[in-house]
DNA sequence: AGTACATCCATTTTT
DNA sequence: TGGATGTACT
């Protein structure tokens, strides 16, 4: 991939023909970004303008030019994929001079820093990482102990807020001093505070926020340390800076403030080489800050209720005097119908940055509108449109279906499996949280790190060893006495006063870790192959009788938990694969960073489902935002939250933006939540697109809750089209219907269409159709196969009905019967 | 240790 | 409504 270079770095010198194929195609602003030169640049990239175009070409053309090393770039993104993206691109126009790079997330970034330091303050090298379902389960231990829920505090209530303390770089200690500690309340939360951080510490453990917290702490109580990677890094990049919270804004602050200290220092405290030390004095080697790049889009920050503080990007130009703004509005991914409704809702946001996108690619197709009955009507009328621009040629993967919460996914899924509509769903259940894959991983940090009590005592009695709580207290109680750790306890298994068969028990786990430790971790100090950890993952797996168990369990579920360890175990083989030098700890720290999210985009030839949160930074030929609704999009929960409807609005900003050709806005008028059917409104922000830009094949106004349909004669001009309350819109309703068949019912029939399609899953056994059978549909009617294809179970009949269209269906689940 | 019942609770989640 | 989690039985 990285062998065909578009331009060899020693090609040519400045003003060369390869400068101009780097700034070829790009427009004045692009160009500006690319070229300008100084310590500090915001790029305003809106939605589609291509900016990460911009982002490697900068970085490219620094190369070329000779005025940066490879070495001395680090570029940072918030998510695995776009690091690849970008190291990817990076690589085609500079070749192999992208591999001295850092191009990677905030995270990794920070673990590779404190790999090399972590002995400066109590952790060793070889330390873990604990997602967010790690931390919730060390605080559940935690709060238990303290008795904190007594005071009404749950783990998850715990983790957030002390993951919002982190991120404001605010440790239990900080936080207490500025805390009302006369409230018994406050304290017992510091308490807790306090003794996860103790835990982590003692377990030689990260978390998520830590990993940049921790890093700052280091660079601000080490300056010799924070110089030397001042020194290196010459050129830093950040890519969604609107997103970065308060902990990430520090880190780039730390790392762009001058060099303090004189004497070079190109080895870490461990010995470790930070940068290969270069022949040639590096260019800007007496710069004394390095040069910030920062791009981002203020109407694009969704993240604020994790701790993203969008005033890192609209005060830029406070923090770093000077800066260079460049604004980018040219907009290369959508039609221009698209990109006015999407102004004009954003537009509605006050106090923003006037930002106006526009794009040369001519109107195109106005916004389909569509309201459903009910959230089956809207799903219905999402799969009949994928099936009819499938049809004109857009390519299943080209089309996404975005949606404001998880929830909302059901009743579309139900429908689209119903049509035979292929899709996916975008970020659902994670690989990494599930049980089986966190077993595996346990046995590995066990081996890994000892020091992690919480993995030793996740494996004990897993699979059963008939380990119970009694025993692992007794373990944890003489671990504590002799002053080892608990993973060091269970060698001791005849000194802890358990039984024969439990000490057995104990000893066999003990050996099982020990036999892989040999394996992974030698005693020589010897670095073992990449590909010793698949085998020492089969090992734990199968001497623990992991495997066995699953294998001689009954449960079909135990099925698919062995399938999802084989690839769990094909991970580690890809691991080796792709890094050769790759050791355990390293594998556990890239599993513990990527969220399956990253390789799922692949999701080819099907159809994508996604929250619109998930959306951001993707795009597709056609998009369908559903449940555009008062209470979901801007969802209600948010109403109450300072500059909540606001981020809402962005939301659904995010979410227009991605659609390059063909946008469809649906909503329903009743949707069935917490089992209760309510009666929705259409969302504000509909009212916020100026009319003539949307199509409405079924208006709010067309439709009323009670399940009917309006005459269209009646409802052609018409005031209050909003089907309950307001009054004042001319938005909706003044279309007459569709240029649809006007006699057949539009989409499916509401009437007829109870919401009540989940029903039972329904067994149609081994009903046979062939092309020329007639059938009948509860839902669409009579209708004729025109043929059947696919097997077994997937056998689908497309048919043509008498008054609802042509459908495709399962054969197998669809509510059919011959005639 | 495993099951059955009860209860609570429902945004979004790049790492 | 349903799912996740906790408690009380067997």
């Amino acid at each position: 991939m990285t062998d065909a270079p578009l331009i060899l770095p020693d090609s040519a010198g400045p003003g060369s023909s390869a400068d101009d194929e780097l700034l070829a195609g790009l427009n004045p602003q692009q160009r500006e970004a690319v070229t300008y030169r100084g310590d500090a640049l915001l790029i305003v990239a809106g939605a589609g303008s291509g900016k990460t175009s911009v982002l490697t070409r900068r970085i490219a053309l620094l190369l070329h030019r000779r005025e940066a090393w490879p070495s001395q770039i680090l570029a940072i993104t918030f998510t695995n994929k776009a690091a690849g993206e970008m190291r990817e691109r990076v690589a085609e126009l500079v070749g192999d001079a992208s591999r001295g790079m850092w191009i990677s997330t905030f995270h990794s970034a920070c673990v590779r820093i404190l790999r090399r330091e972590a002995e400066q303050f109590g952790f060793t090298r070889n330390f873990t990482i604990y997602d967010s379902g790690d931390s919730r389960a060390l605080l559940k231990r935690l709060v238990k102990d303290h008795e904190a829920d007594a005071y009404g505090f749950t783990p998850s209530a715990v983790q957030s807020r002390i993951s919002k303390l982190k991120n404001e770089l605010l440790d239990a200690e900080g936080y207490a001093r500025q805390a009302n500690m006369s409230d018994p309340a406050e304290r017992k939360f510091v308490e807790v505070f306090t003794d996860y951080q103790r835990s982590l510490q003692k377990a030689n453990a990260f978390d998520f926020d830590d990993l940049i917290g921790q890093t700052v702490f280091l660079f601000r109580a080490f300056p010799q340390v924070a110089d030397s990677y001042r020194r290196r890094f010459r050129h830093i990049l950040v890519d969604e800076y609107q997103d970065t919270n308060h902990a990430q804004y520090s880190l780039i602050r730390e790392l762009t403030k001058p060099v303090a200290g004189k004497a070079p220092e190109p080895y870490a405290a461990d010995g470790m080489m930070i940068f290969e030390p270069d022949p040639t004095p590096a260019p800007g080697e007496d710069a004394t800050a390095a040069s910030l790049t920062v791009v981002g889009d203020s109407d694009q920050s969704i993240y604020a209720f994790r701790g993203a503080d969008i005033r890192n990007i609209t005060e830029f130009e406070r923090d770093f005097p000077g800066a260079k703004v460049v604004l980018l509005e040219q907009n290369y991914r959508s039609t221009q119908n698209i990109l006015s409704a999407a102004n004009a809702v954003i537009g509605n946001n006050f106090d923003r940055k006037a930002k106006n996108l526009w794009s040369d690619r001519g109107p195109g197709d106005k916004i389909v509108g569509f309201t459903g009955y009910s959230q089956h009507d809207e799903a219905q009328f999402v799969a009949d449109e994928i099936e009819e621009l499938r049809r004109a040629g857009y390519p299943y993967s080209e089309m996404a279906v975005f949606y404001r919460t998880n929830s909302q996914s059901r009743a579309l899924e139900e429908i689209l499996i119903r049509s035979a509509v292929p899709y996916k769903i975008m970020g659902g259940t994670k690989f990494y949280e599930r049980a089986e894959i966190k077993d595996a991983l346990a046995y590995l940090v066990a081996v890994a790190n000892p020091a992690d009590d919480m993995a030793v005592r996740r494996i004990l009695n897993r699979p059963r060893r008939g380990i119970g709580a009694v025993t692992e207290t007794a373990i944890g109680a003489f671990a504590e006495k002799q002053g080892i750790s608990f993973r060091d306890a269970l060698r001791h298994a005849d000194g802890l006063g358990v039984g024969p068969k439990l000490q057995a028990a104990i000893s066999r786990l003990d050996a099982v870790l020990a036999e892989a430790a040999d394996l992974l971790t030698p005693a020589s100090g010897e670095v073992p192959p990449a590909t010793s950890v698949a085998e020492g993952l089969k090992i734990l797996l199968e001497k623990s009788g992991y495997f066995e168990a699953l294998r001689a369990s009954r449960d079909p579920q135990d099925e698919a938990r062995l399938e999802n360890l084989d690839e769990f175990v094909a991970v580690a083989r890809d691991f080796a694969r792709n890094n050769p030098d790759g050791t355990i700890v390293d594998f556990l720290a890239e599993v513990a960073l990527v969220s399956d999210a990253d390789d799922l985009d692949d999701a080819s030839g099907v159809v994508s489902l996604m929250t619109m949160h998930t959306a951001k930074g993707l795009e597709y030929d056609a998009v369908f935002v559903t449940g555009v609704e008062e209470d979901l999009i801007p969802h209600r929960i948010s109403a109450g939250e300072p500059g909540g409807p606001q981020e809402e609005r962005r939301l659904f900003y995010v979410g227009i933006t991605r659609a390059r050709k063909r946008l469809h806005l649906s909503l329903a008028m009743t949707r069935a939540q917490f089992g209760e059917v309510s009666v929705a409104m259409p969302s504000r922000f509909l009212q916020e697109i100026p009319a003539e830009l949307i199509d409405w094949r079924q208006s709010p106004g067309d439709v009323n809750s009670r399940g009917g349909m309006r005459s269209r004669a009646l409802n052609a001009r018409r005031p209050g089209g909003w089907g309950s309350g307001s009054t004042k819109d001319d938005h909706f309703g003044v279309r007459a219907l569709p240029q649809r068949d006007r006699l057949t019912p539009l989409s499916t029939a509401m009437d007829r269409f109870p919401n009540k399609v989940t029903g039972k899953v329904r067994d149609n056994g081994d009903l046979e159709l062939a092309a020329g059978d007639r059938i009948r549909h509860d839902d669409f009617g009579e209708g004729r196969v025109e043929a059947v294809t696919g097997e077994g179970a997937k056998r689908i009949a497309h048919v043509q009905f008498d008054t609802a269209g042509r459908k495709k269906l399962l054969i197998k689940i669809a509510p059919i019967v011959k005639l």
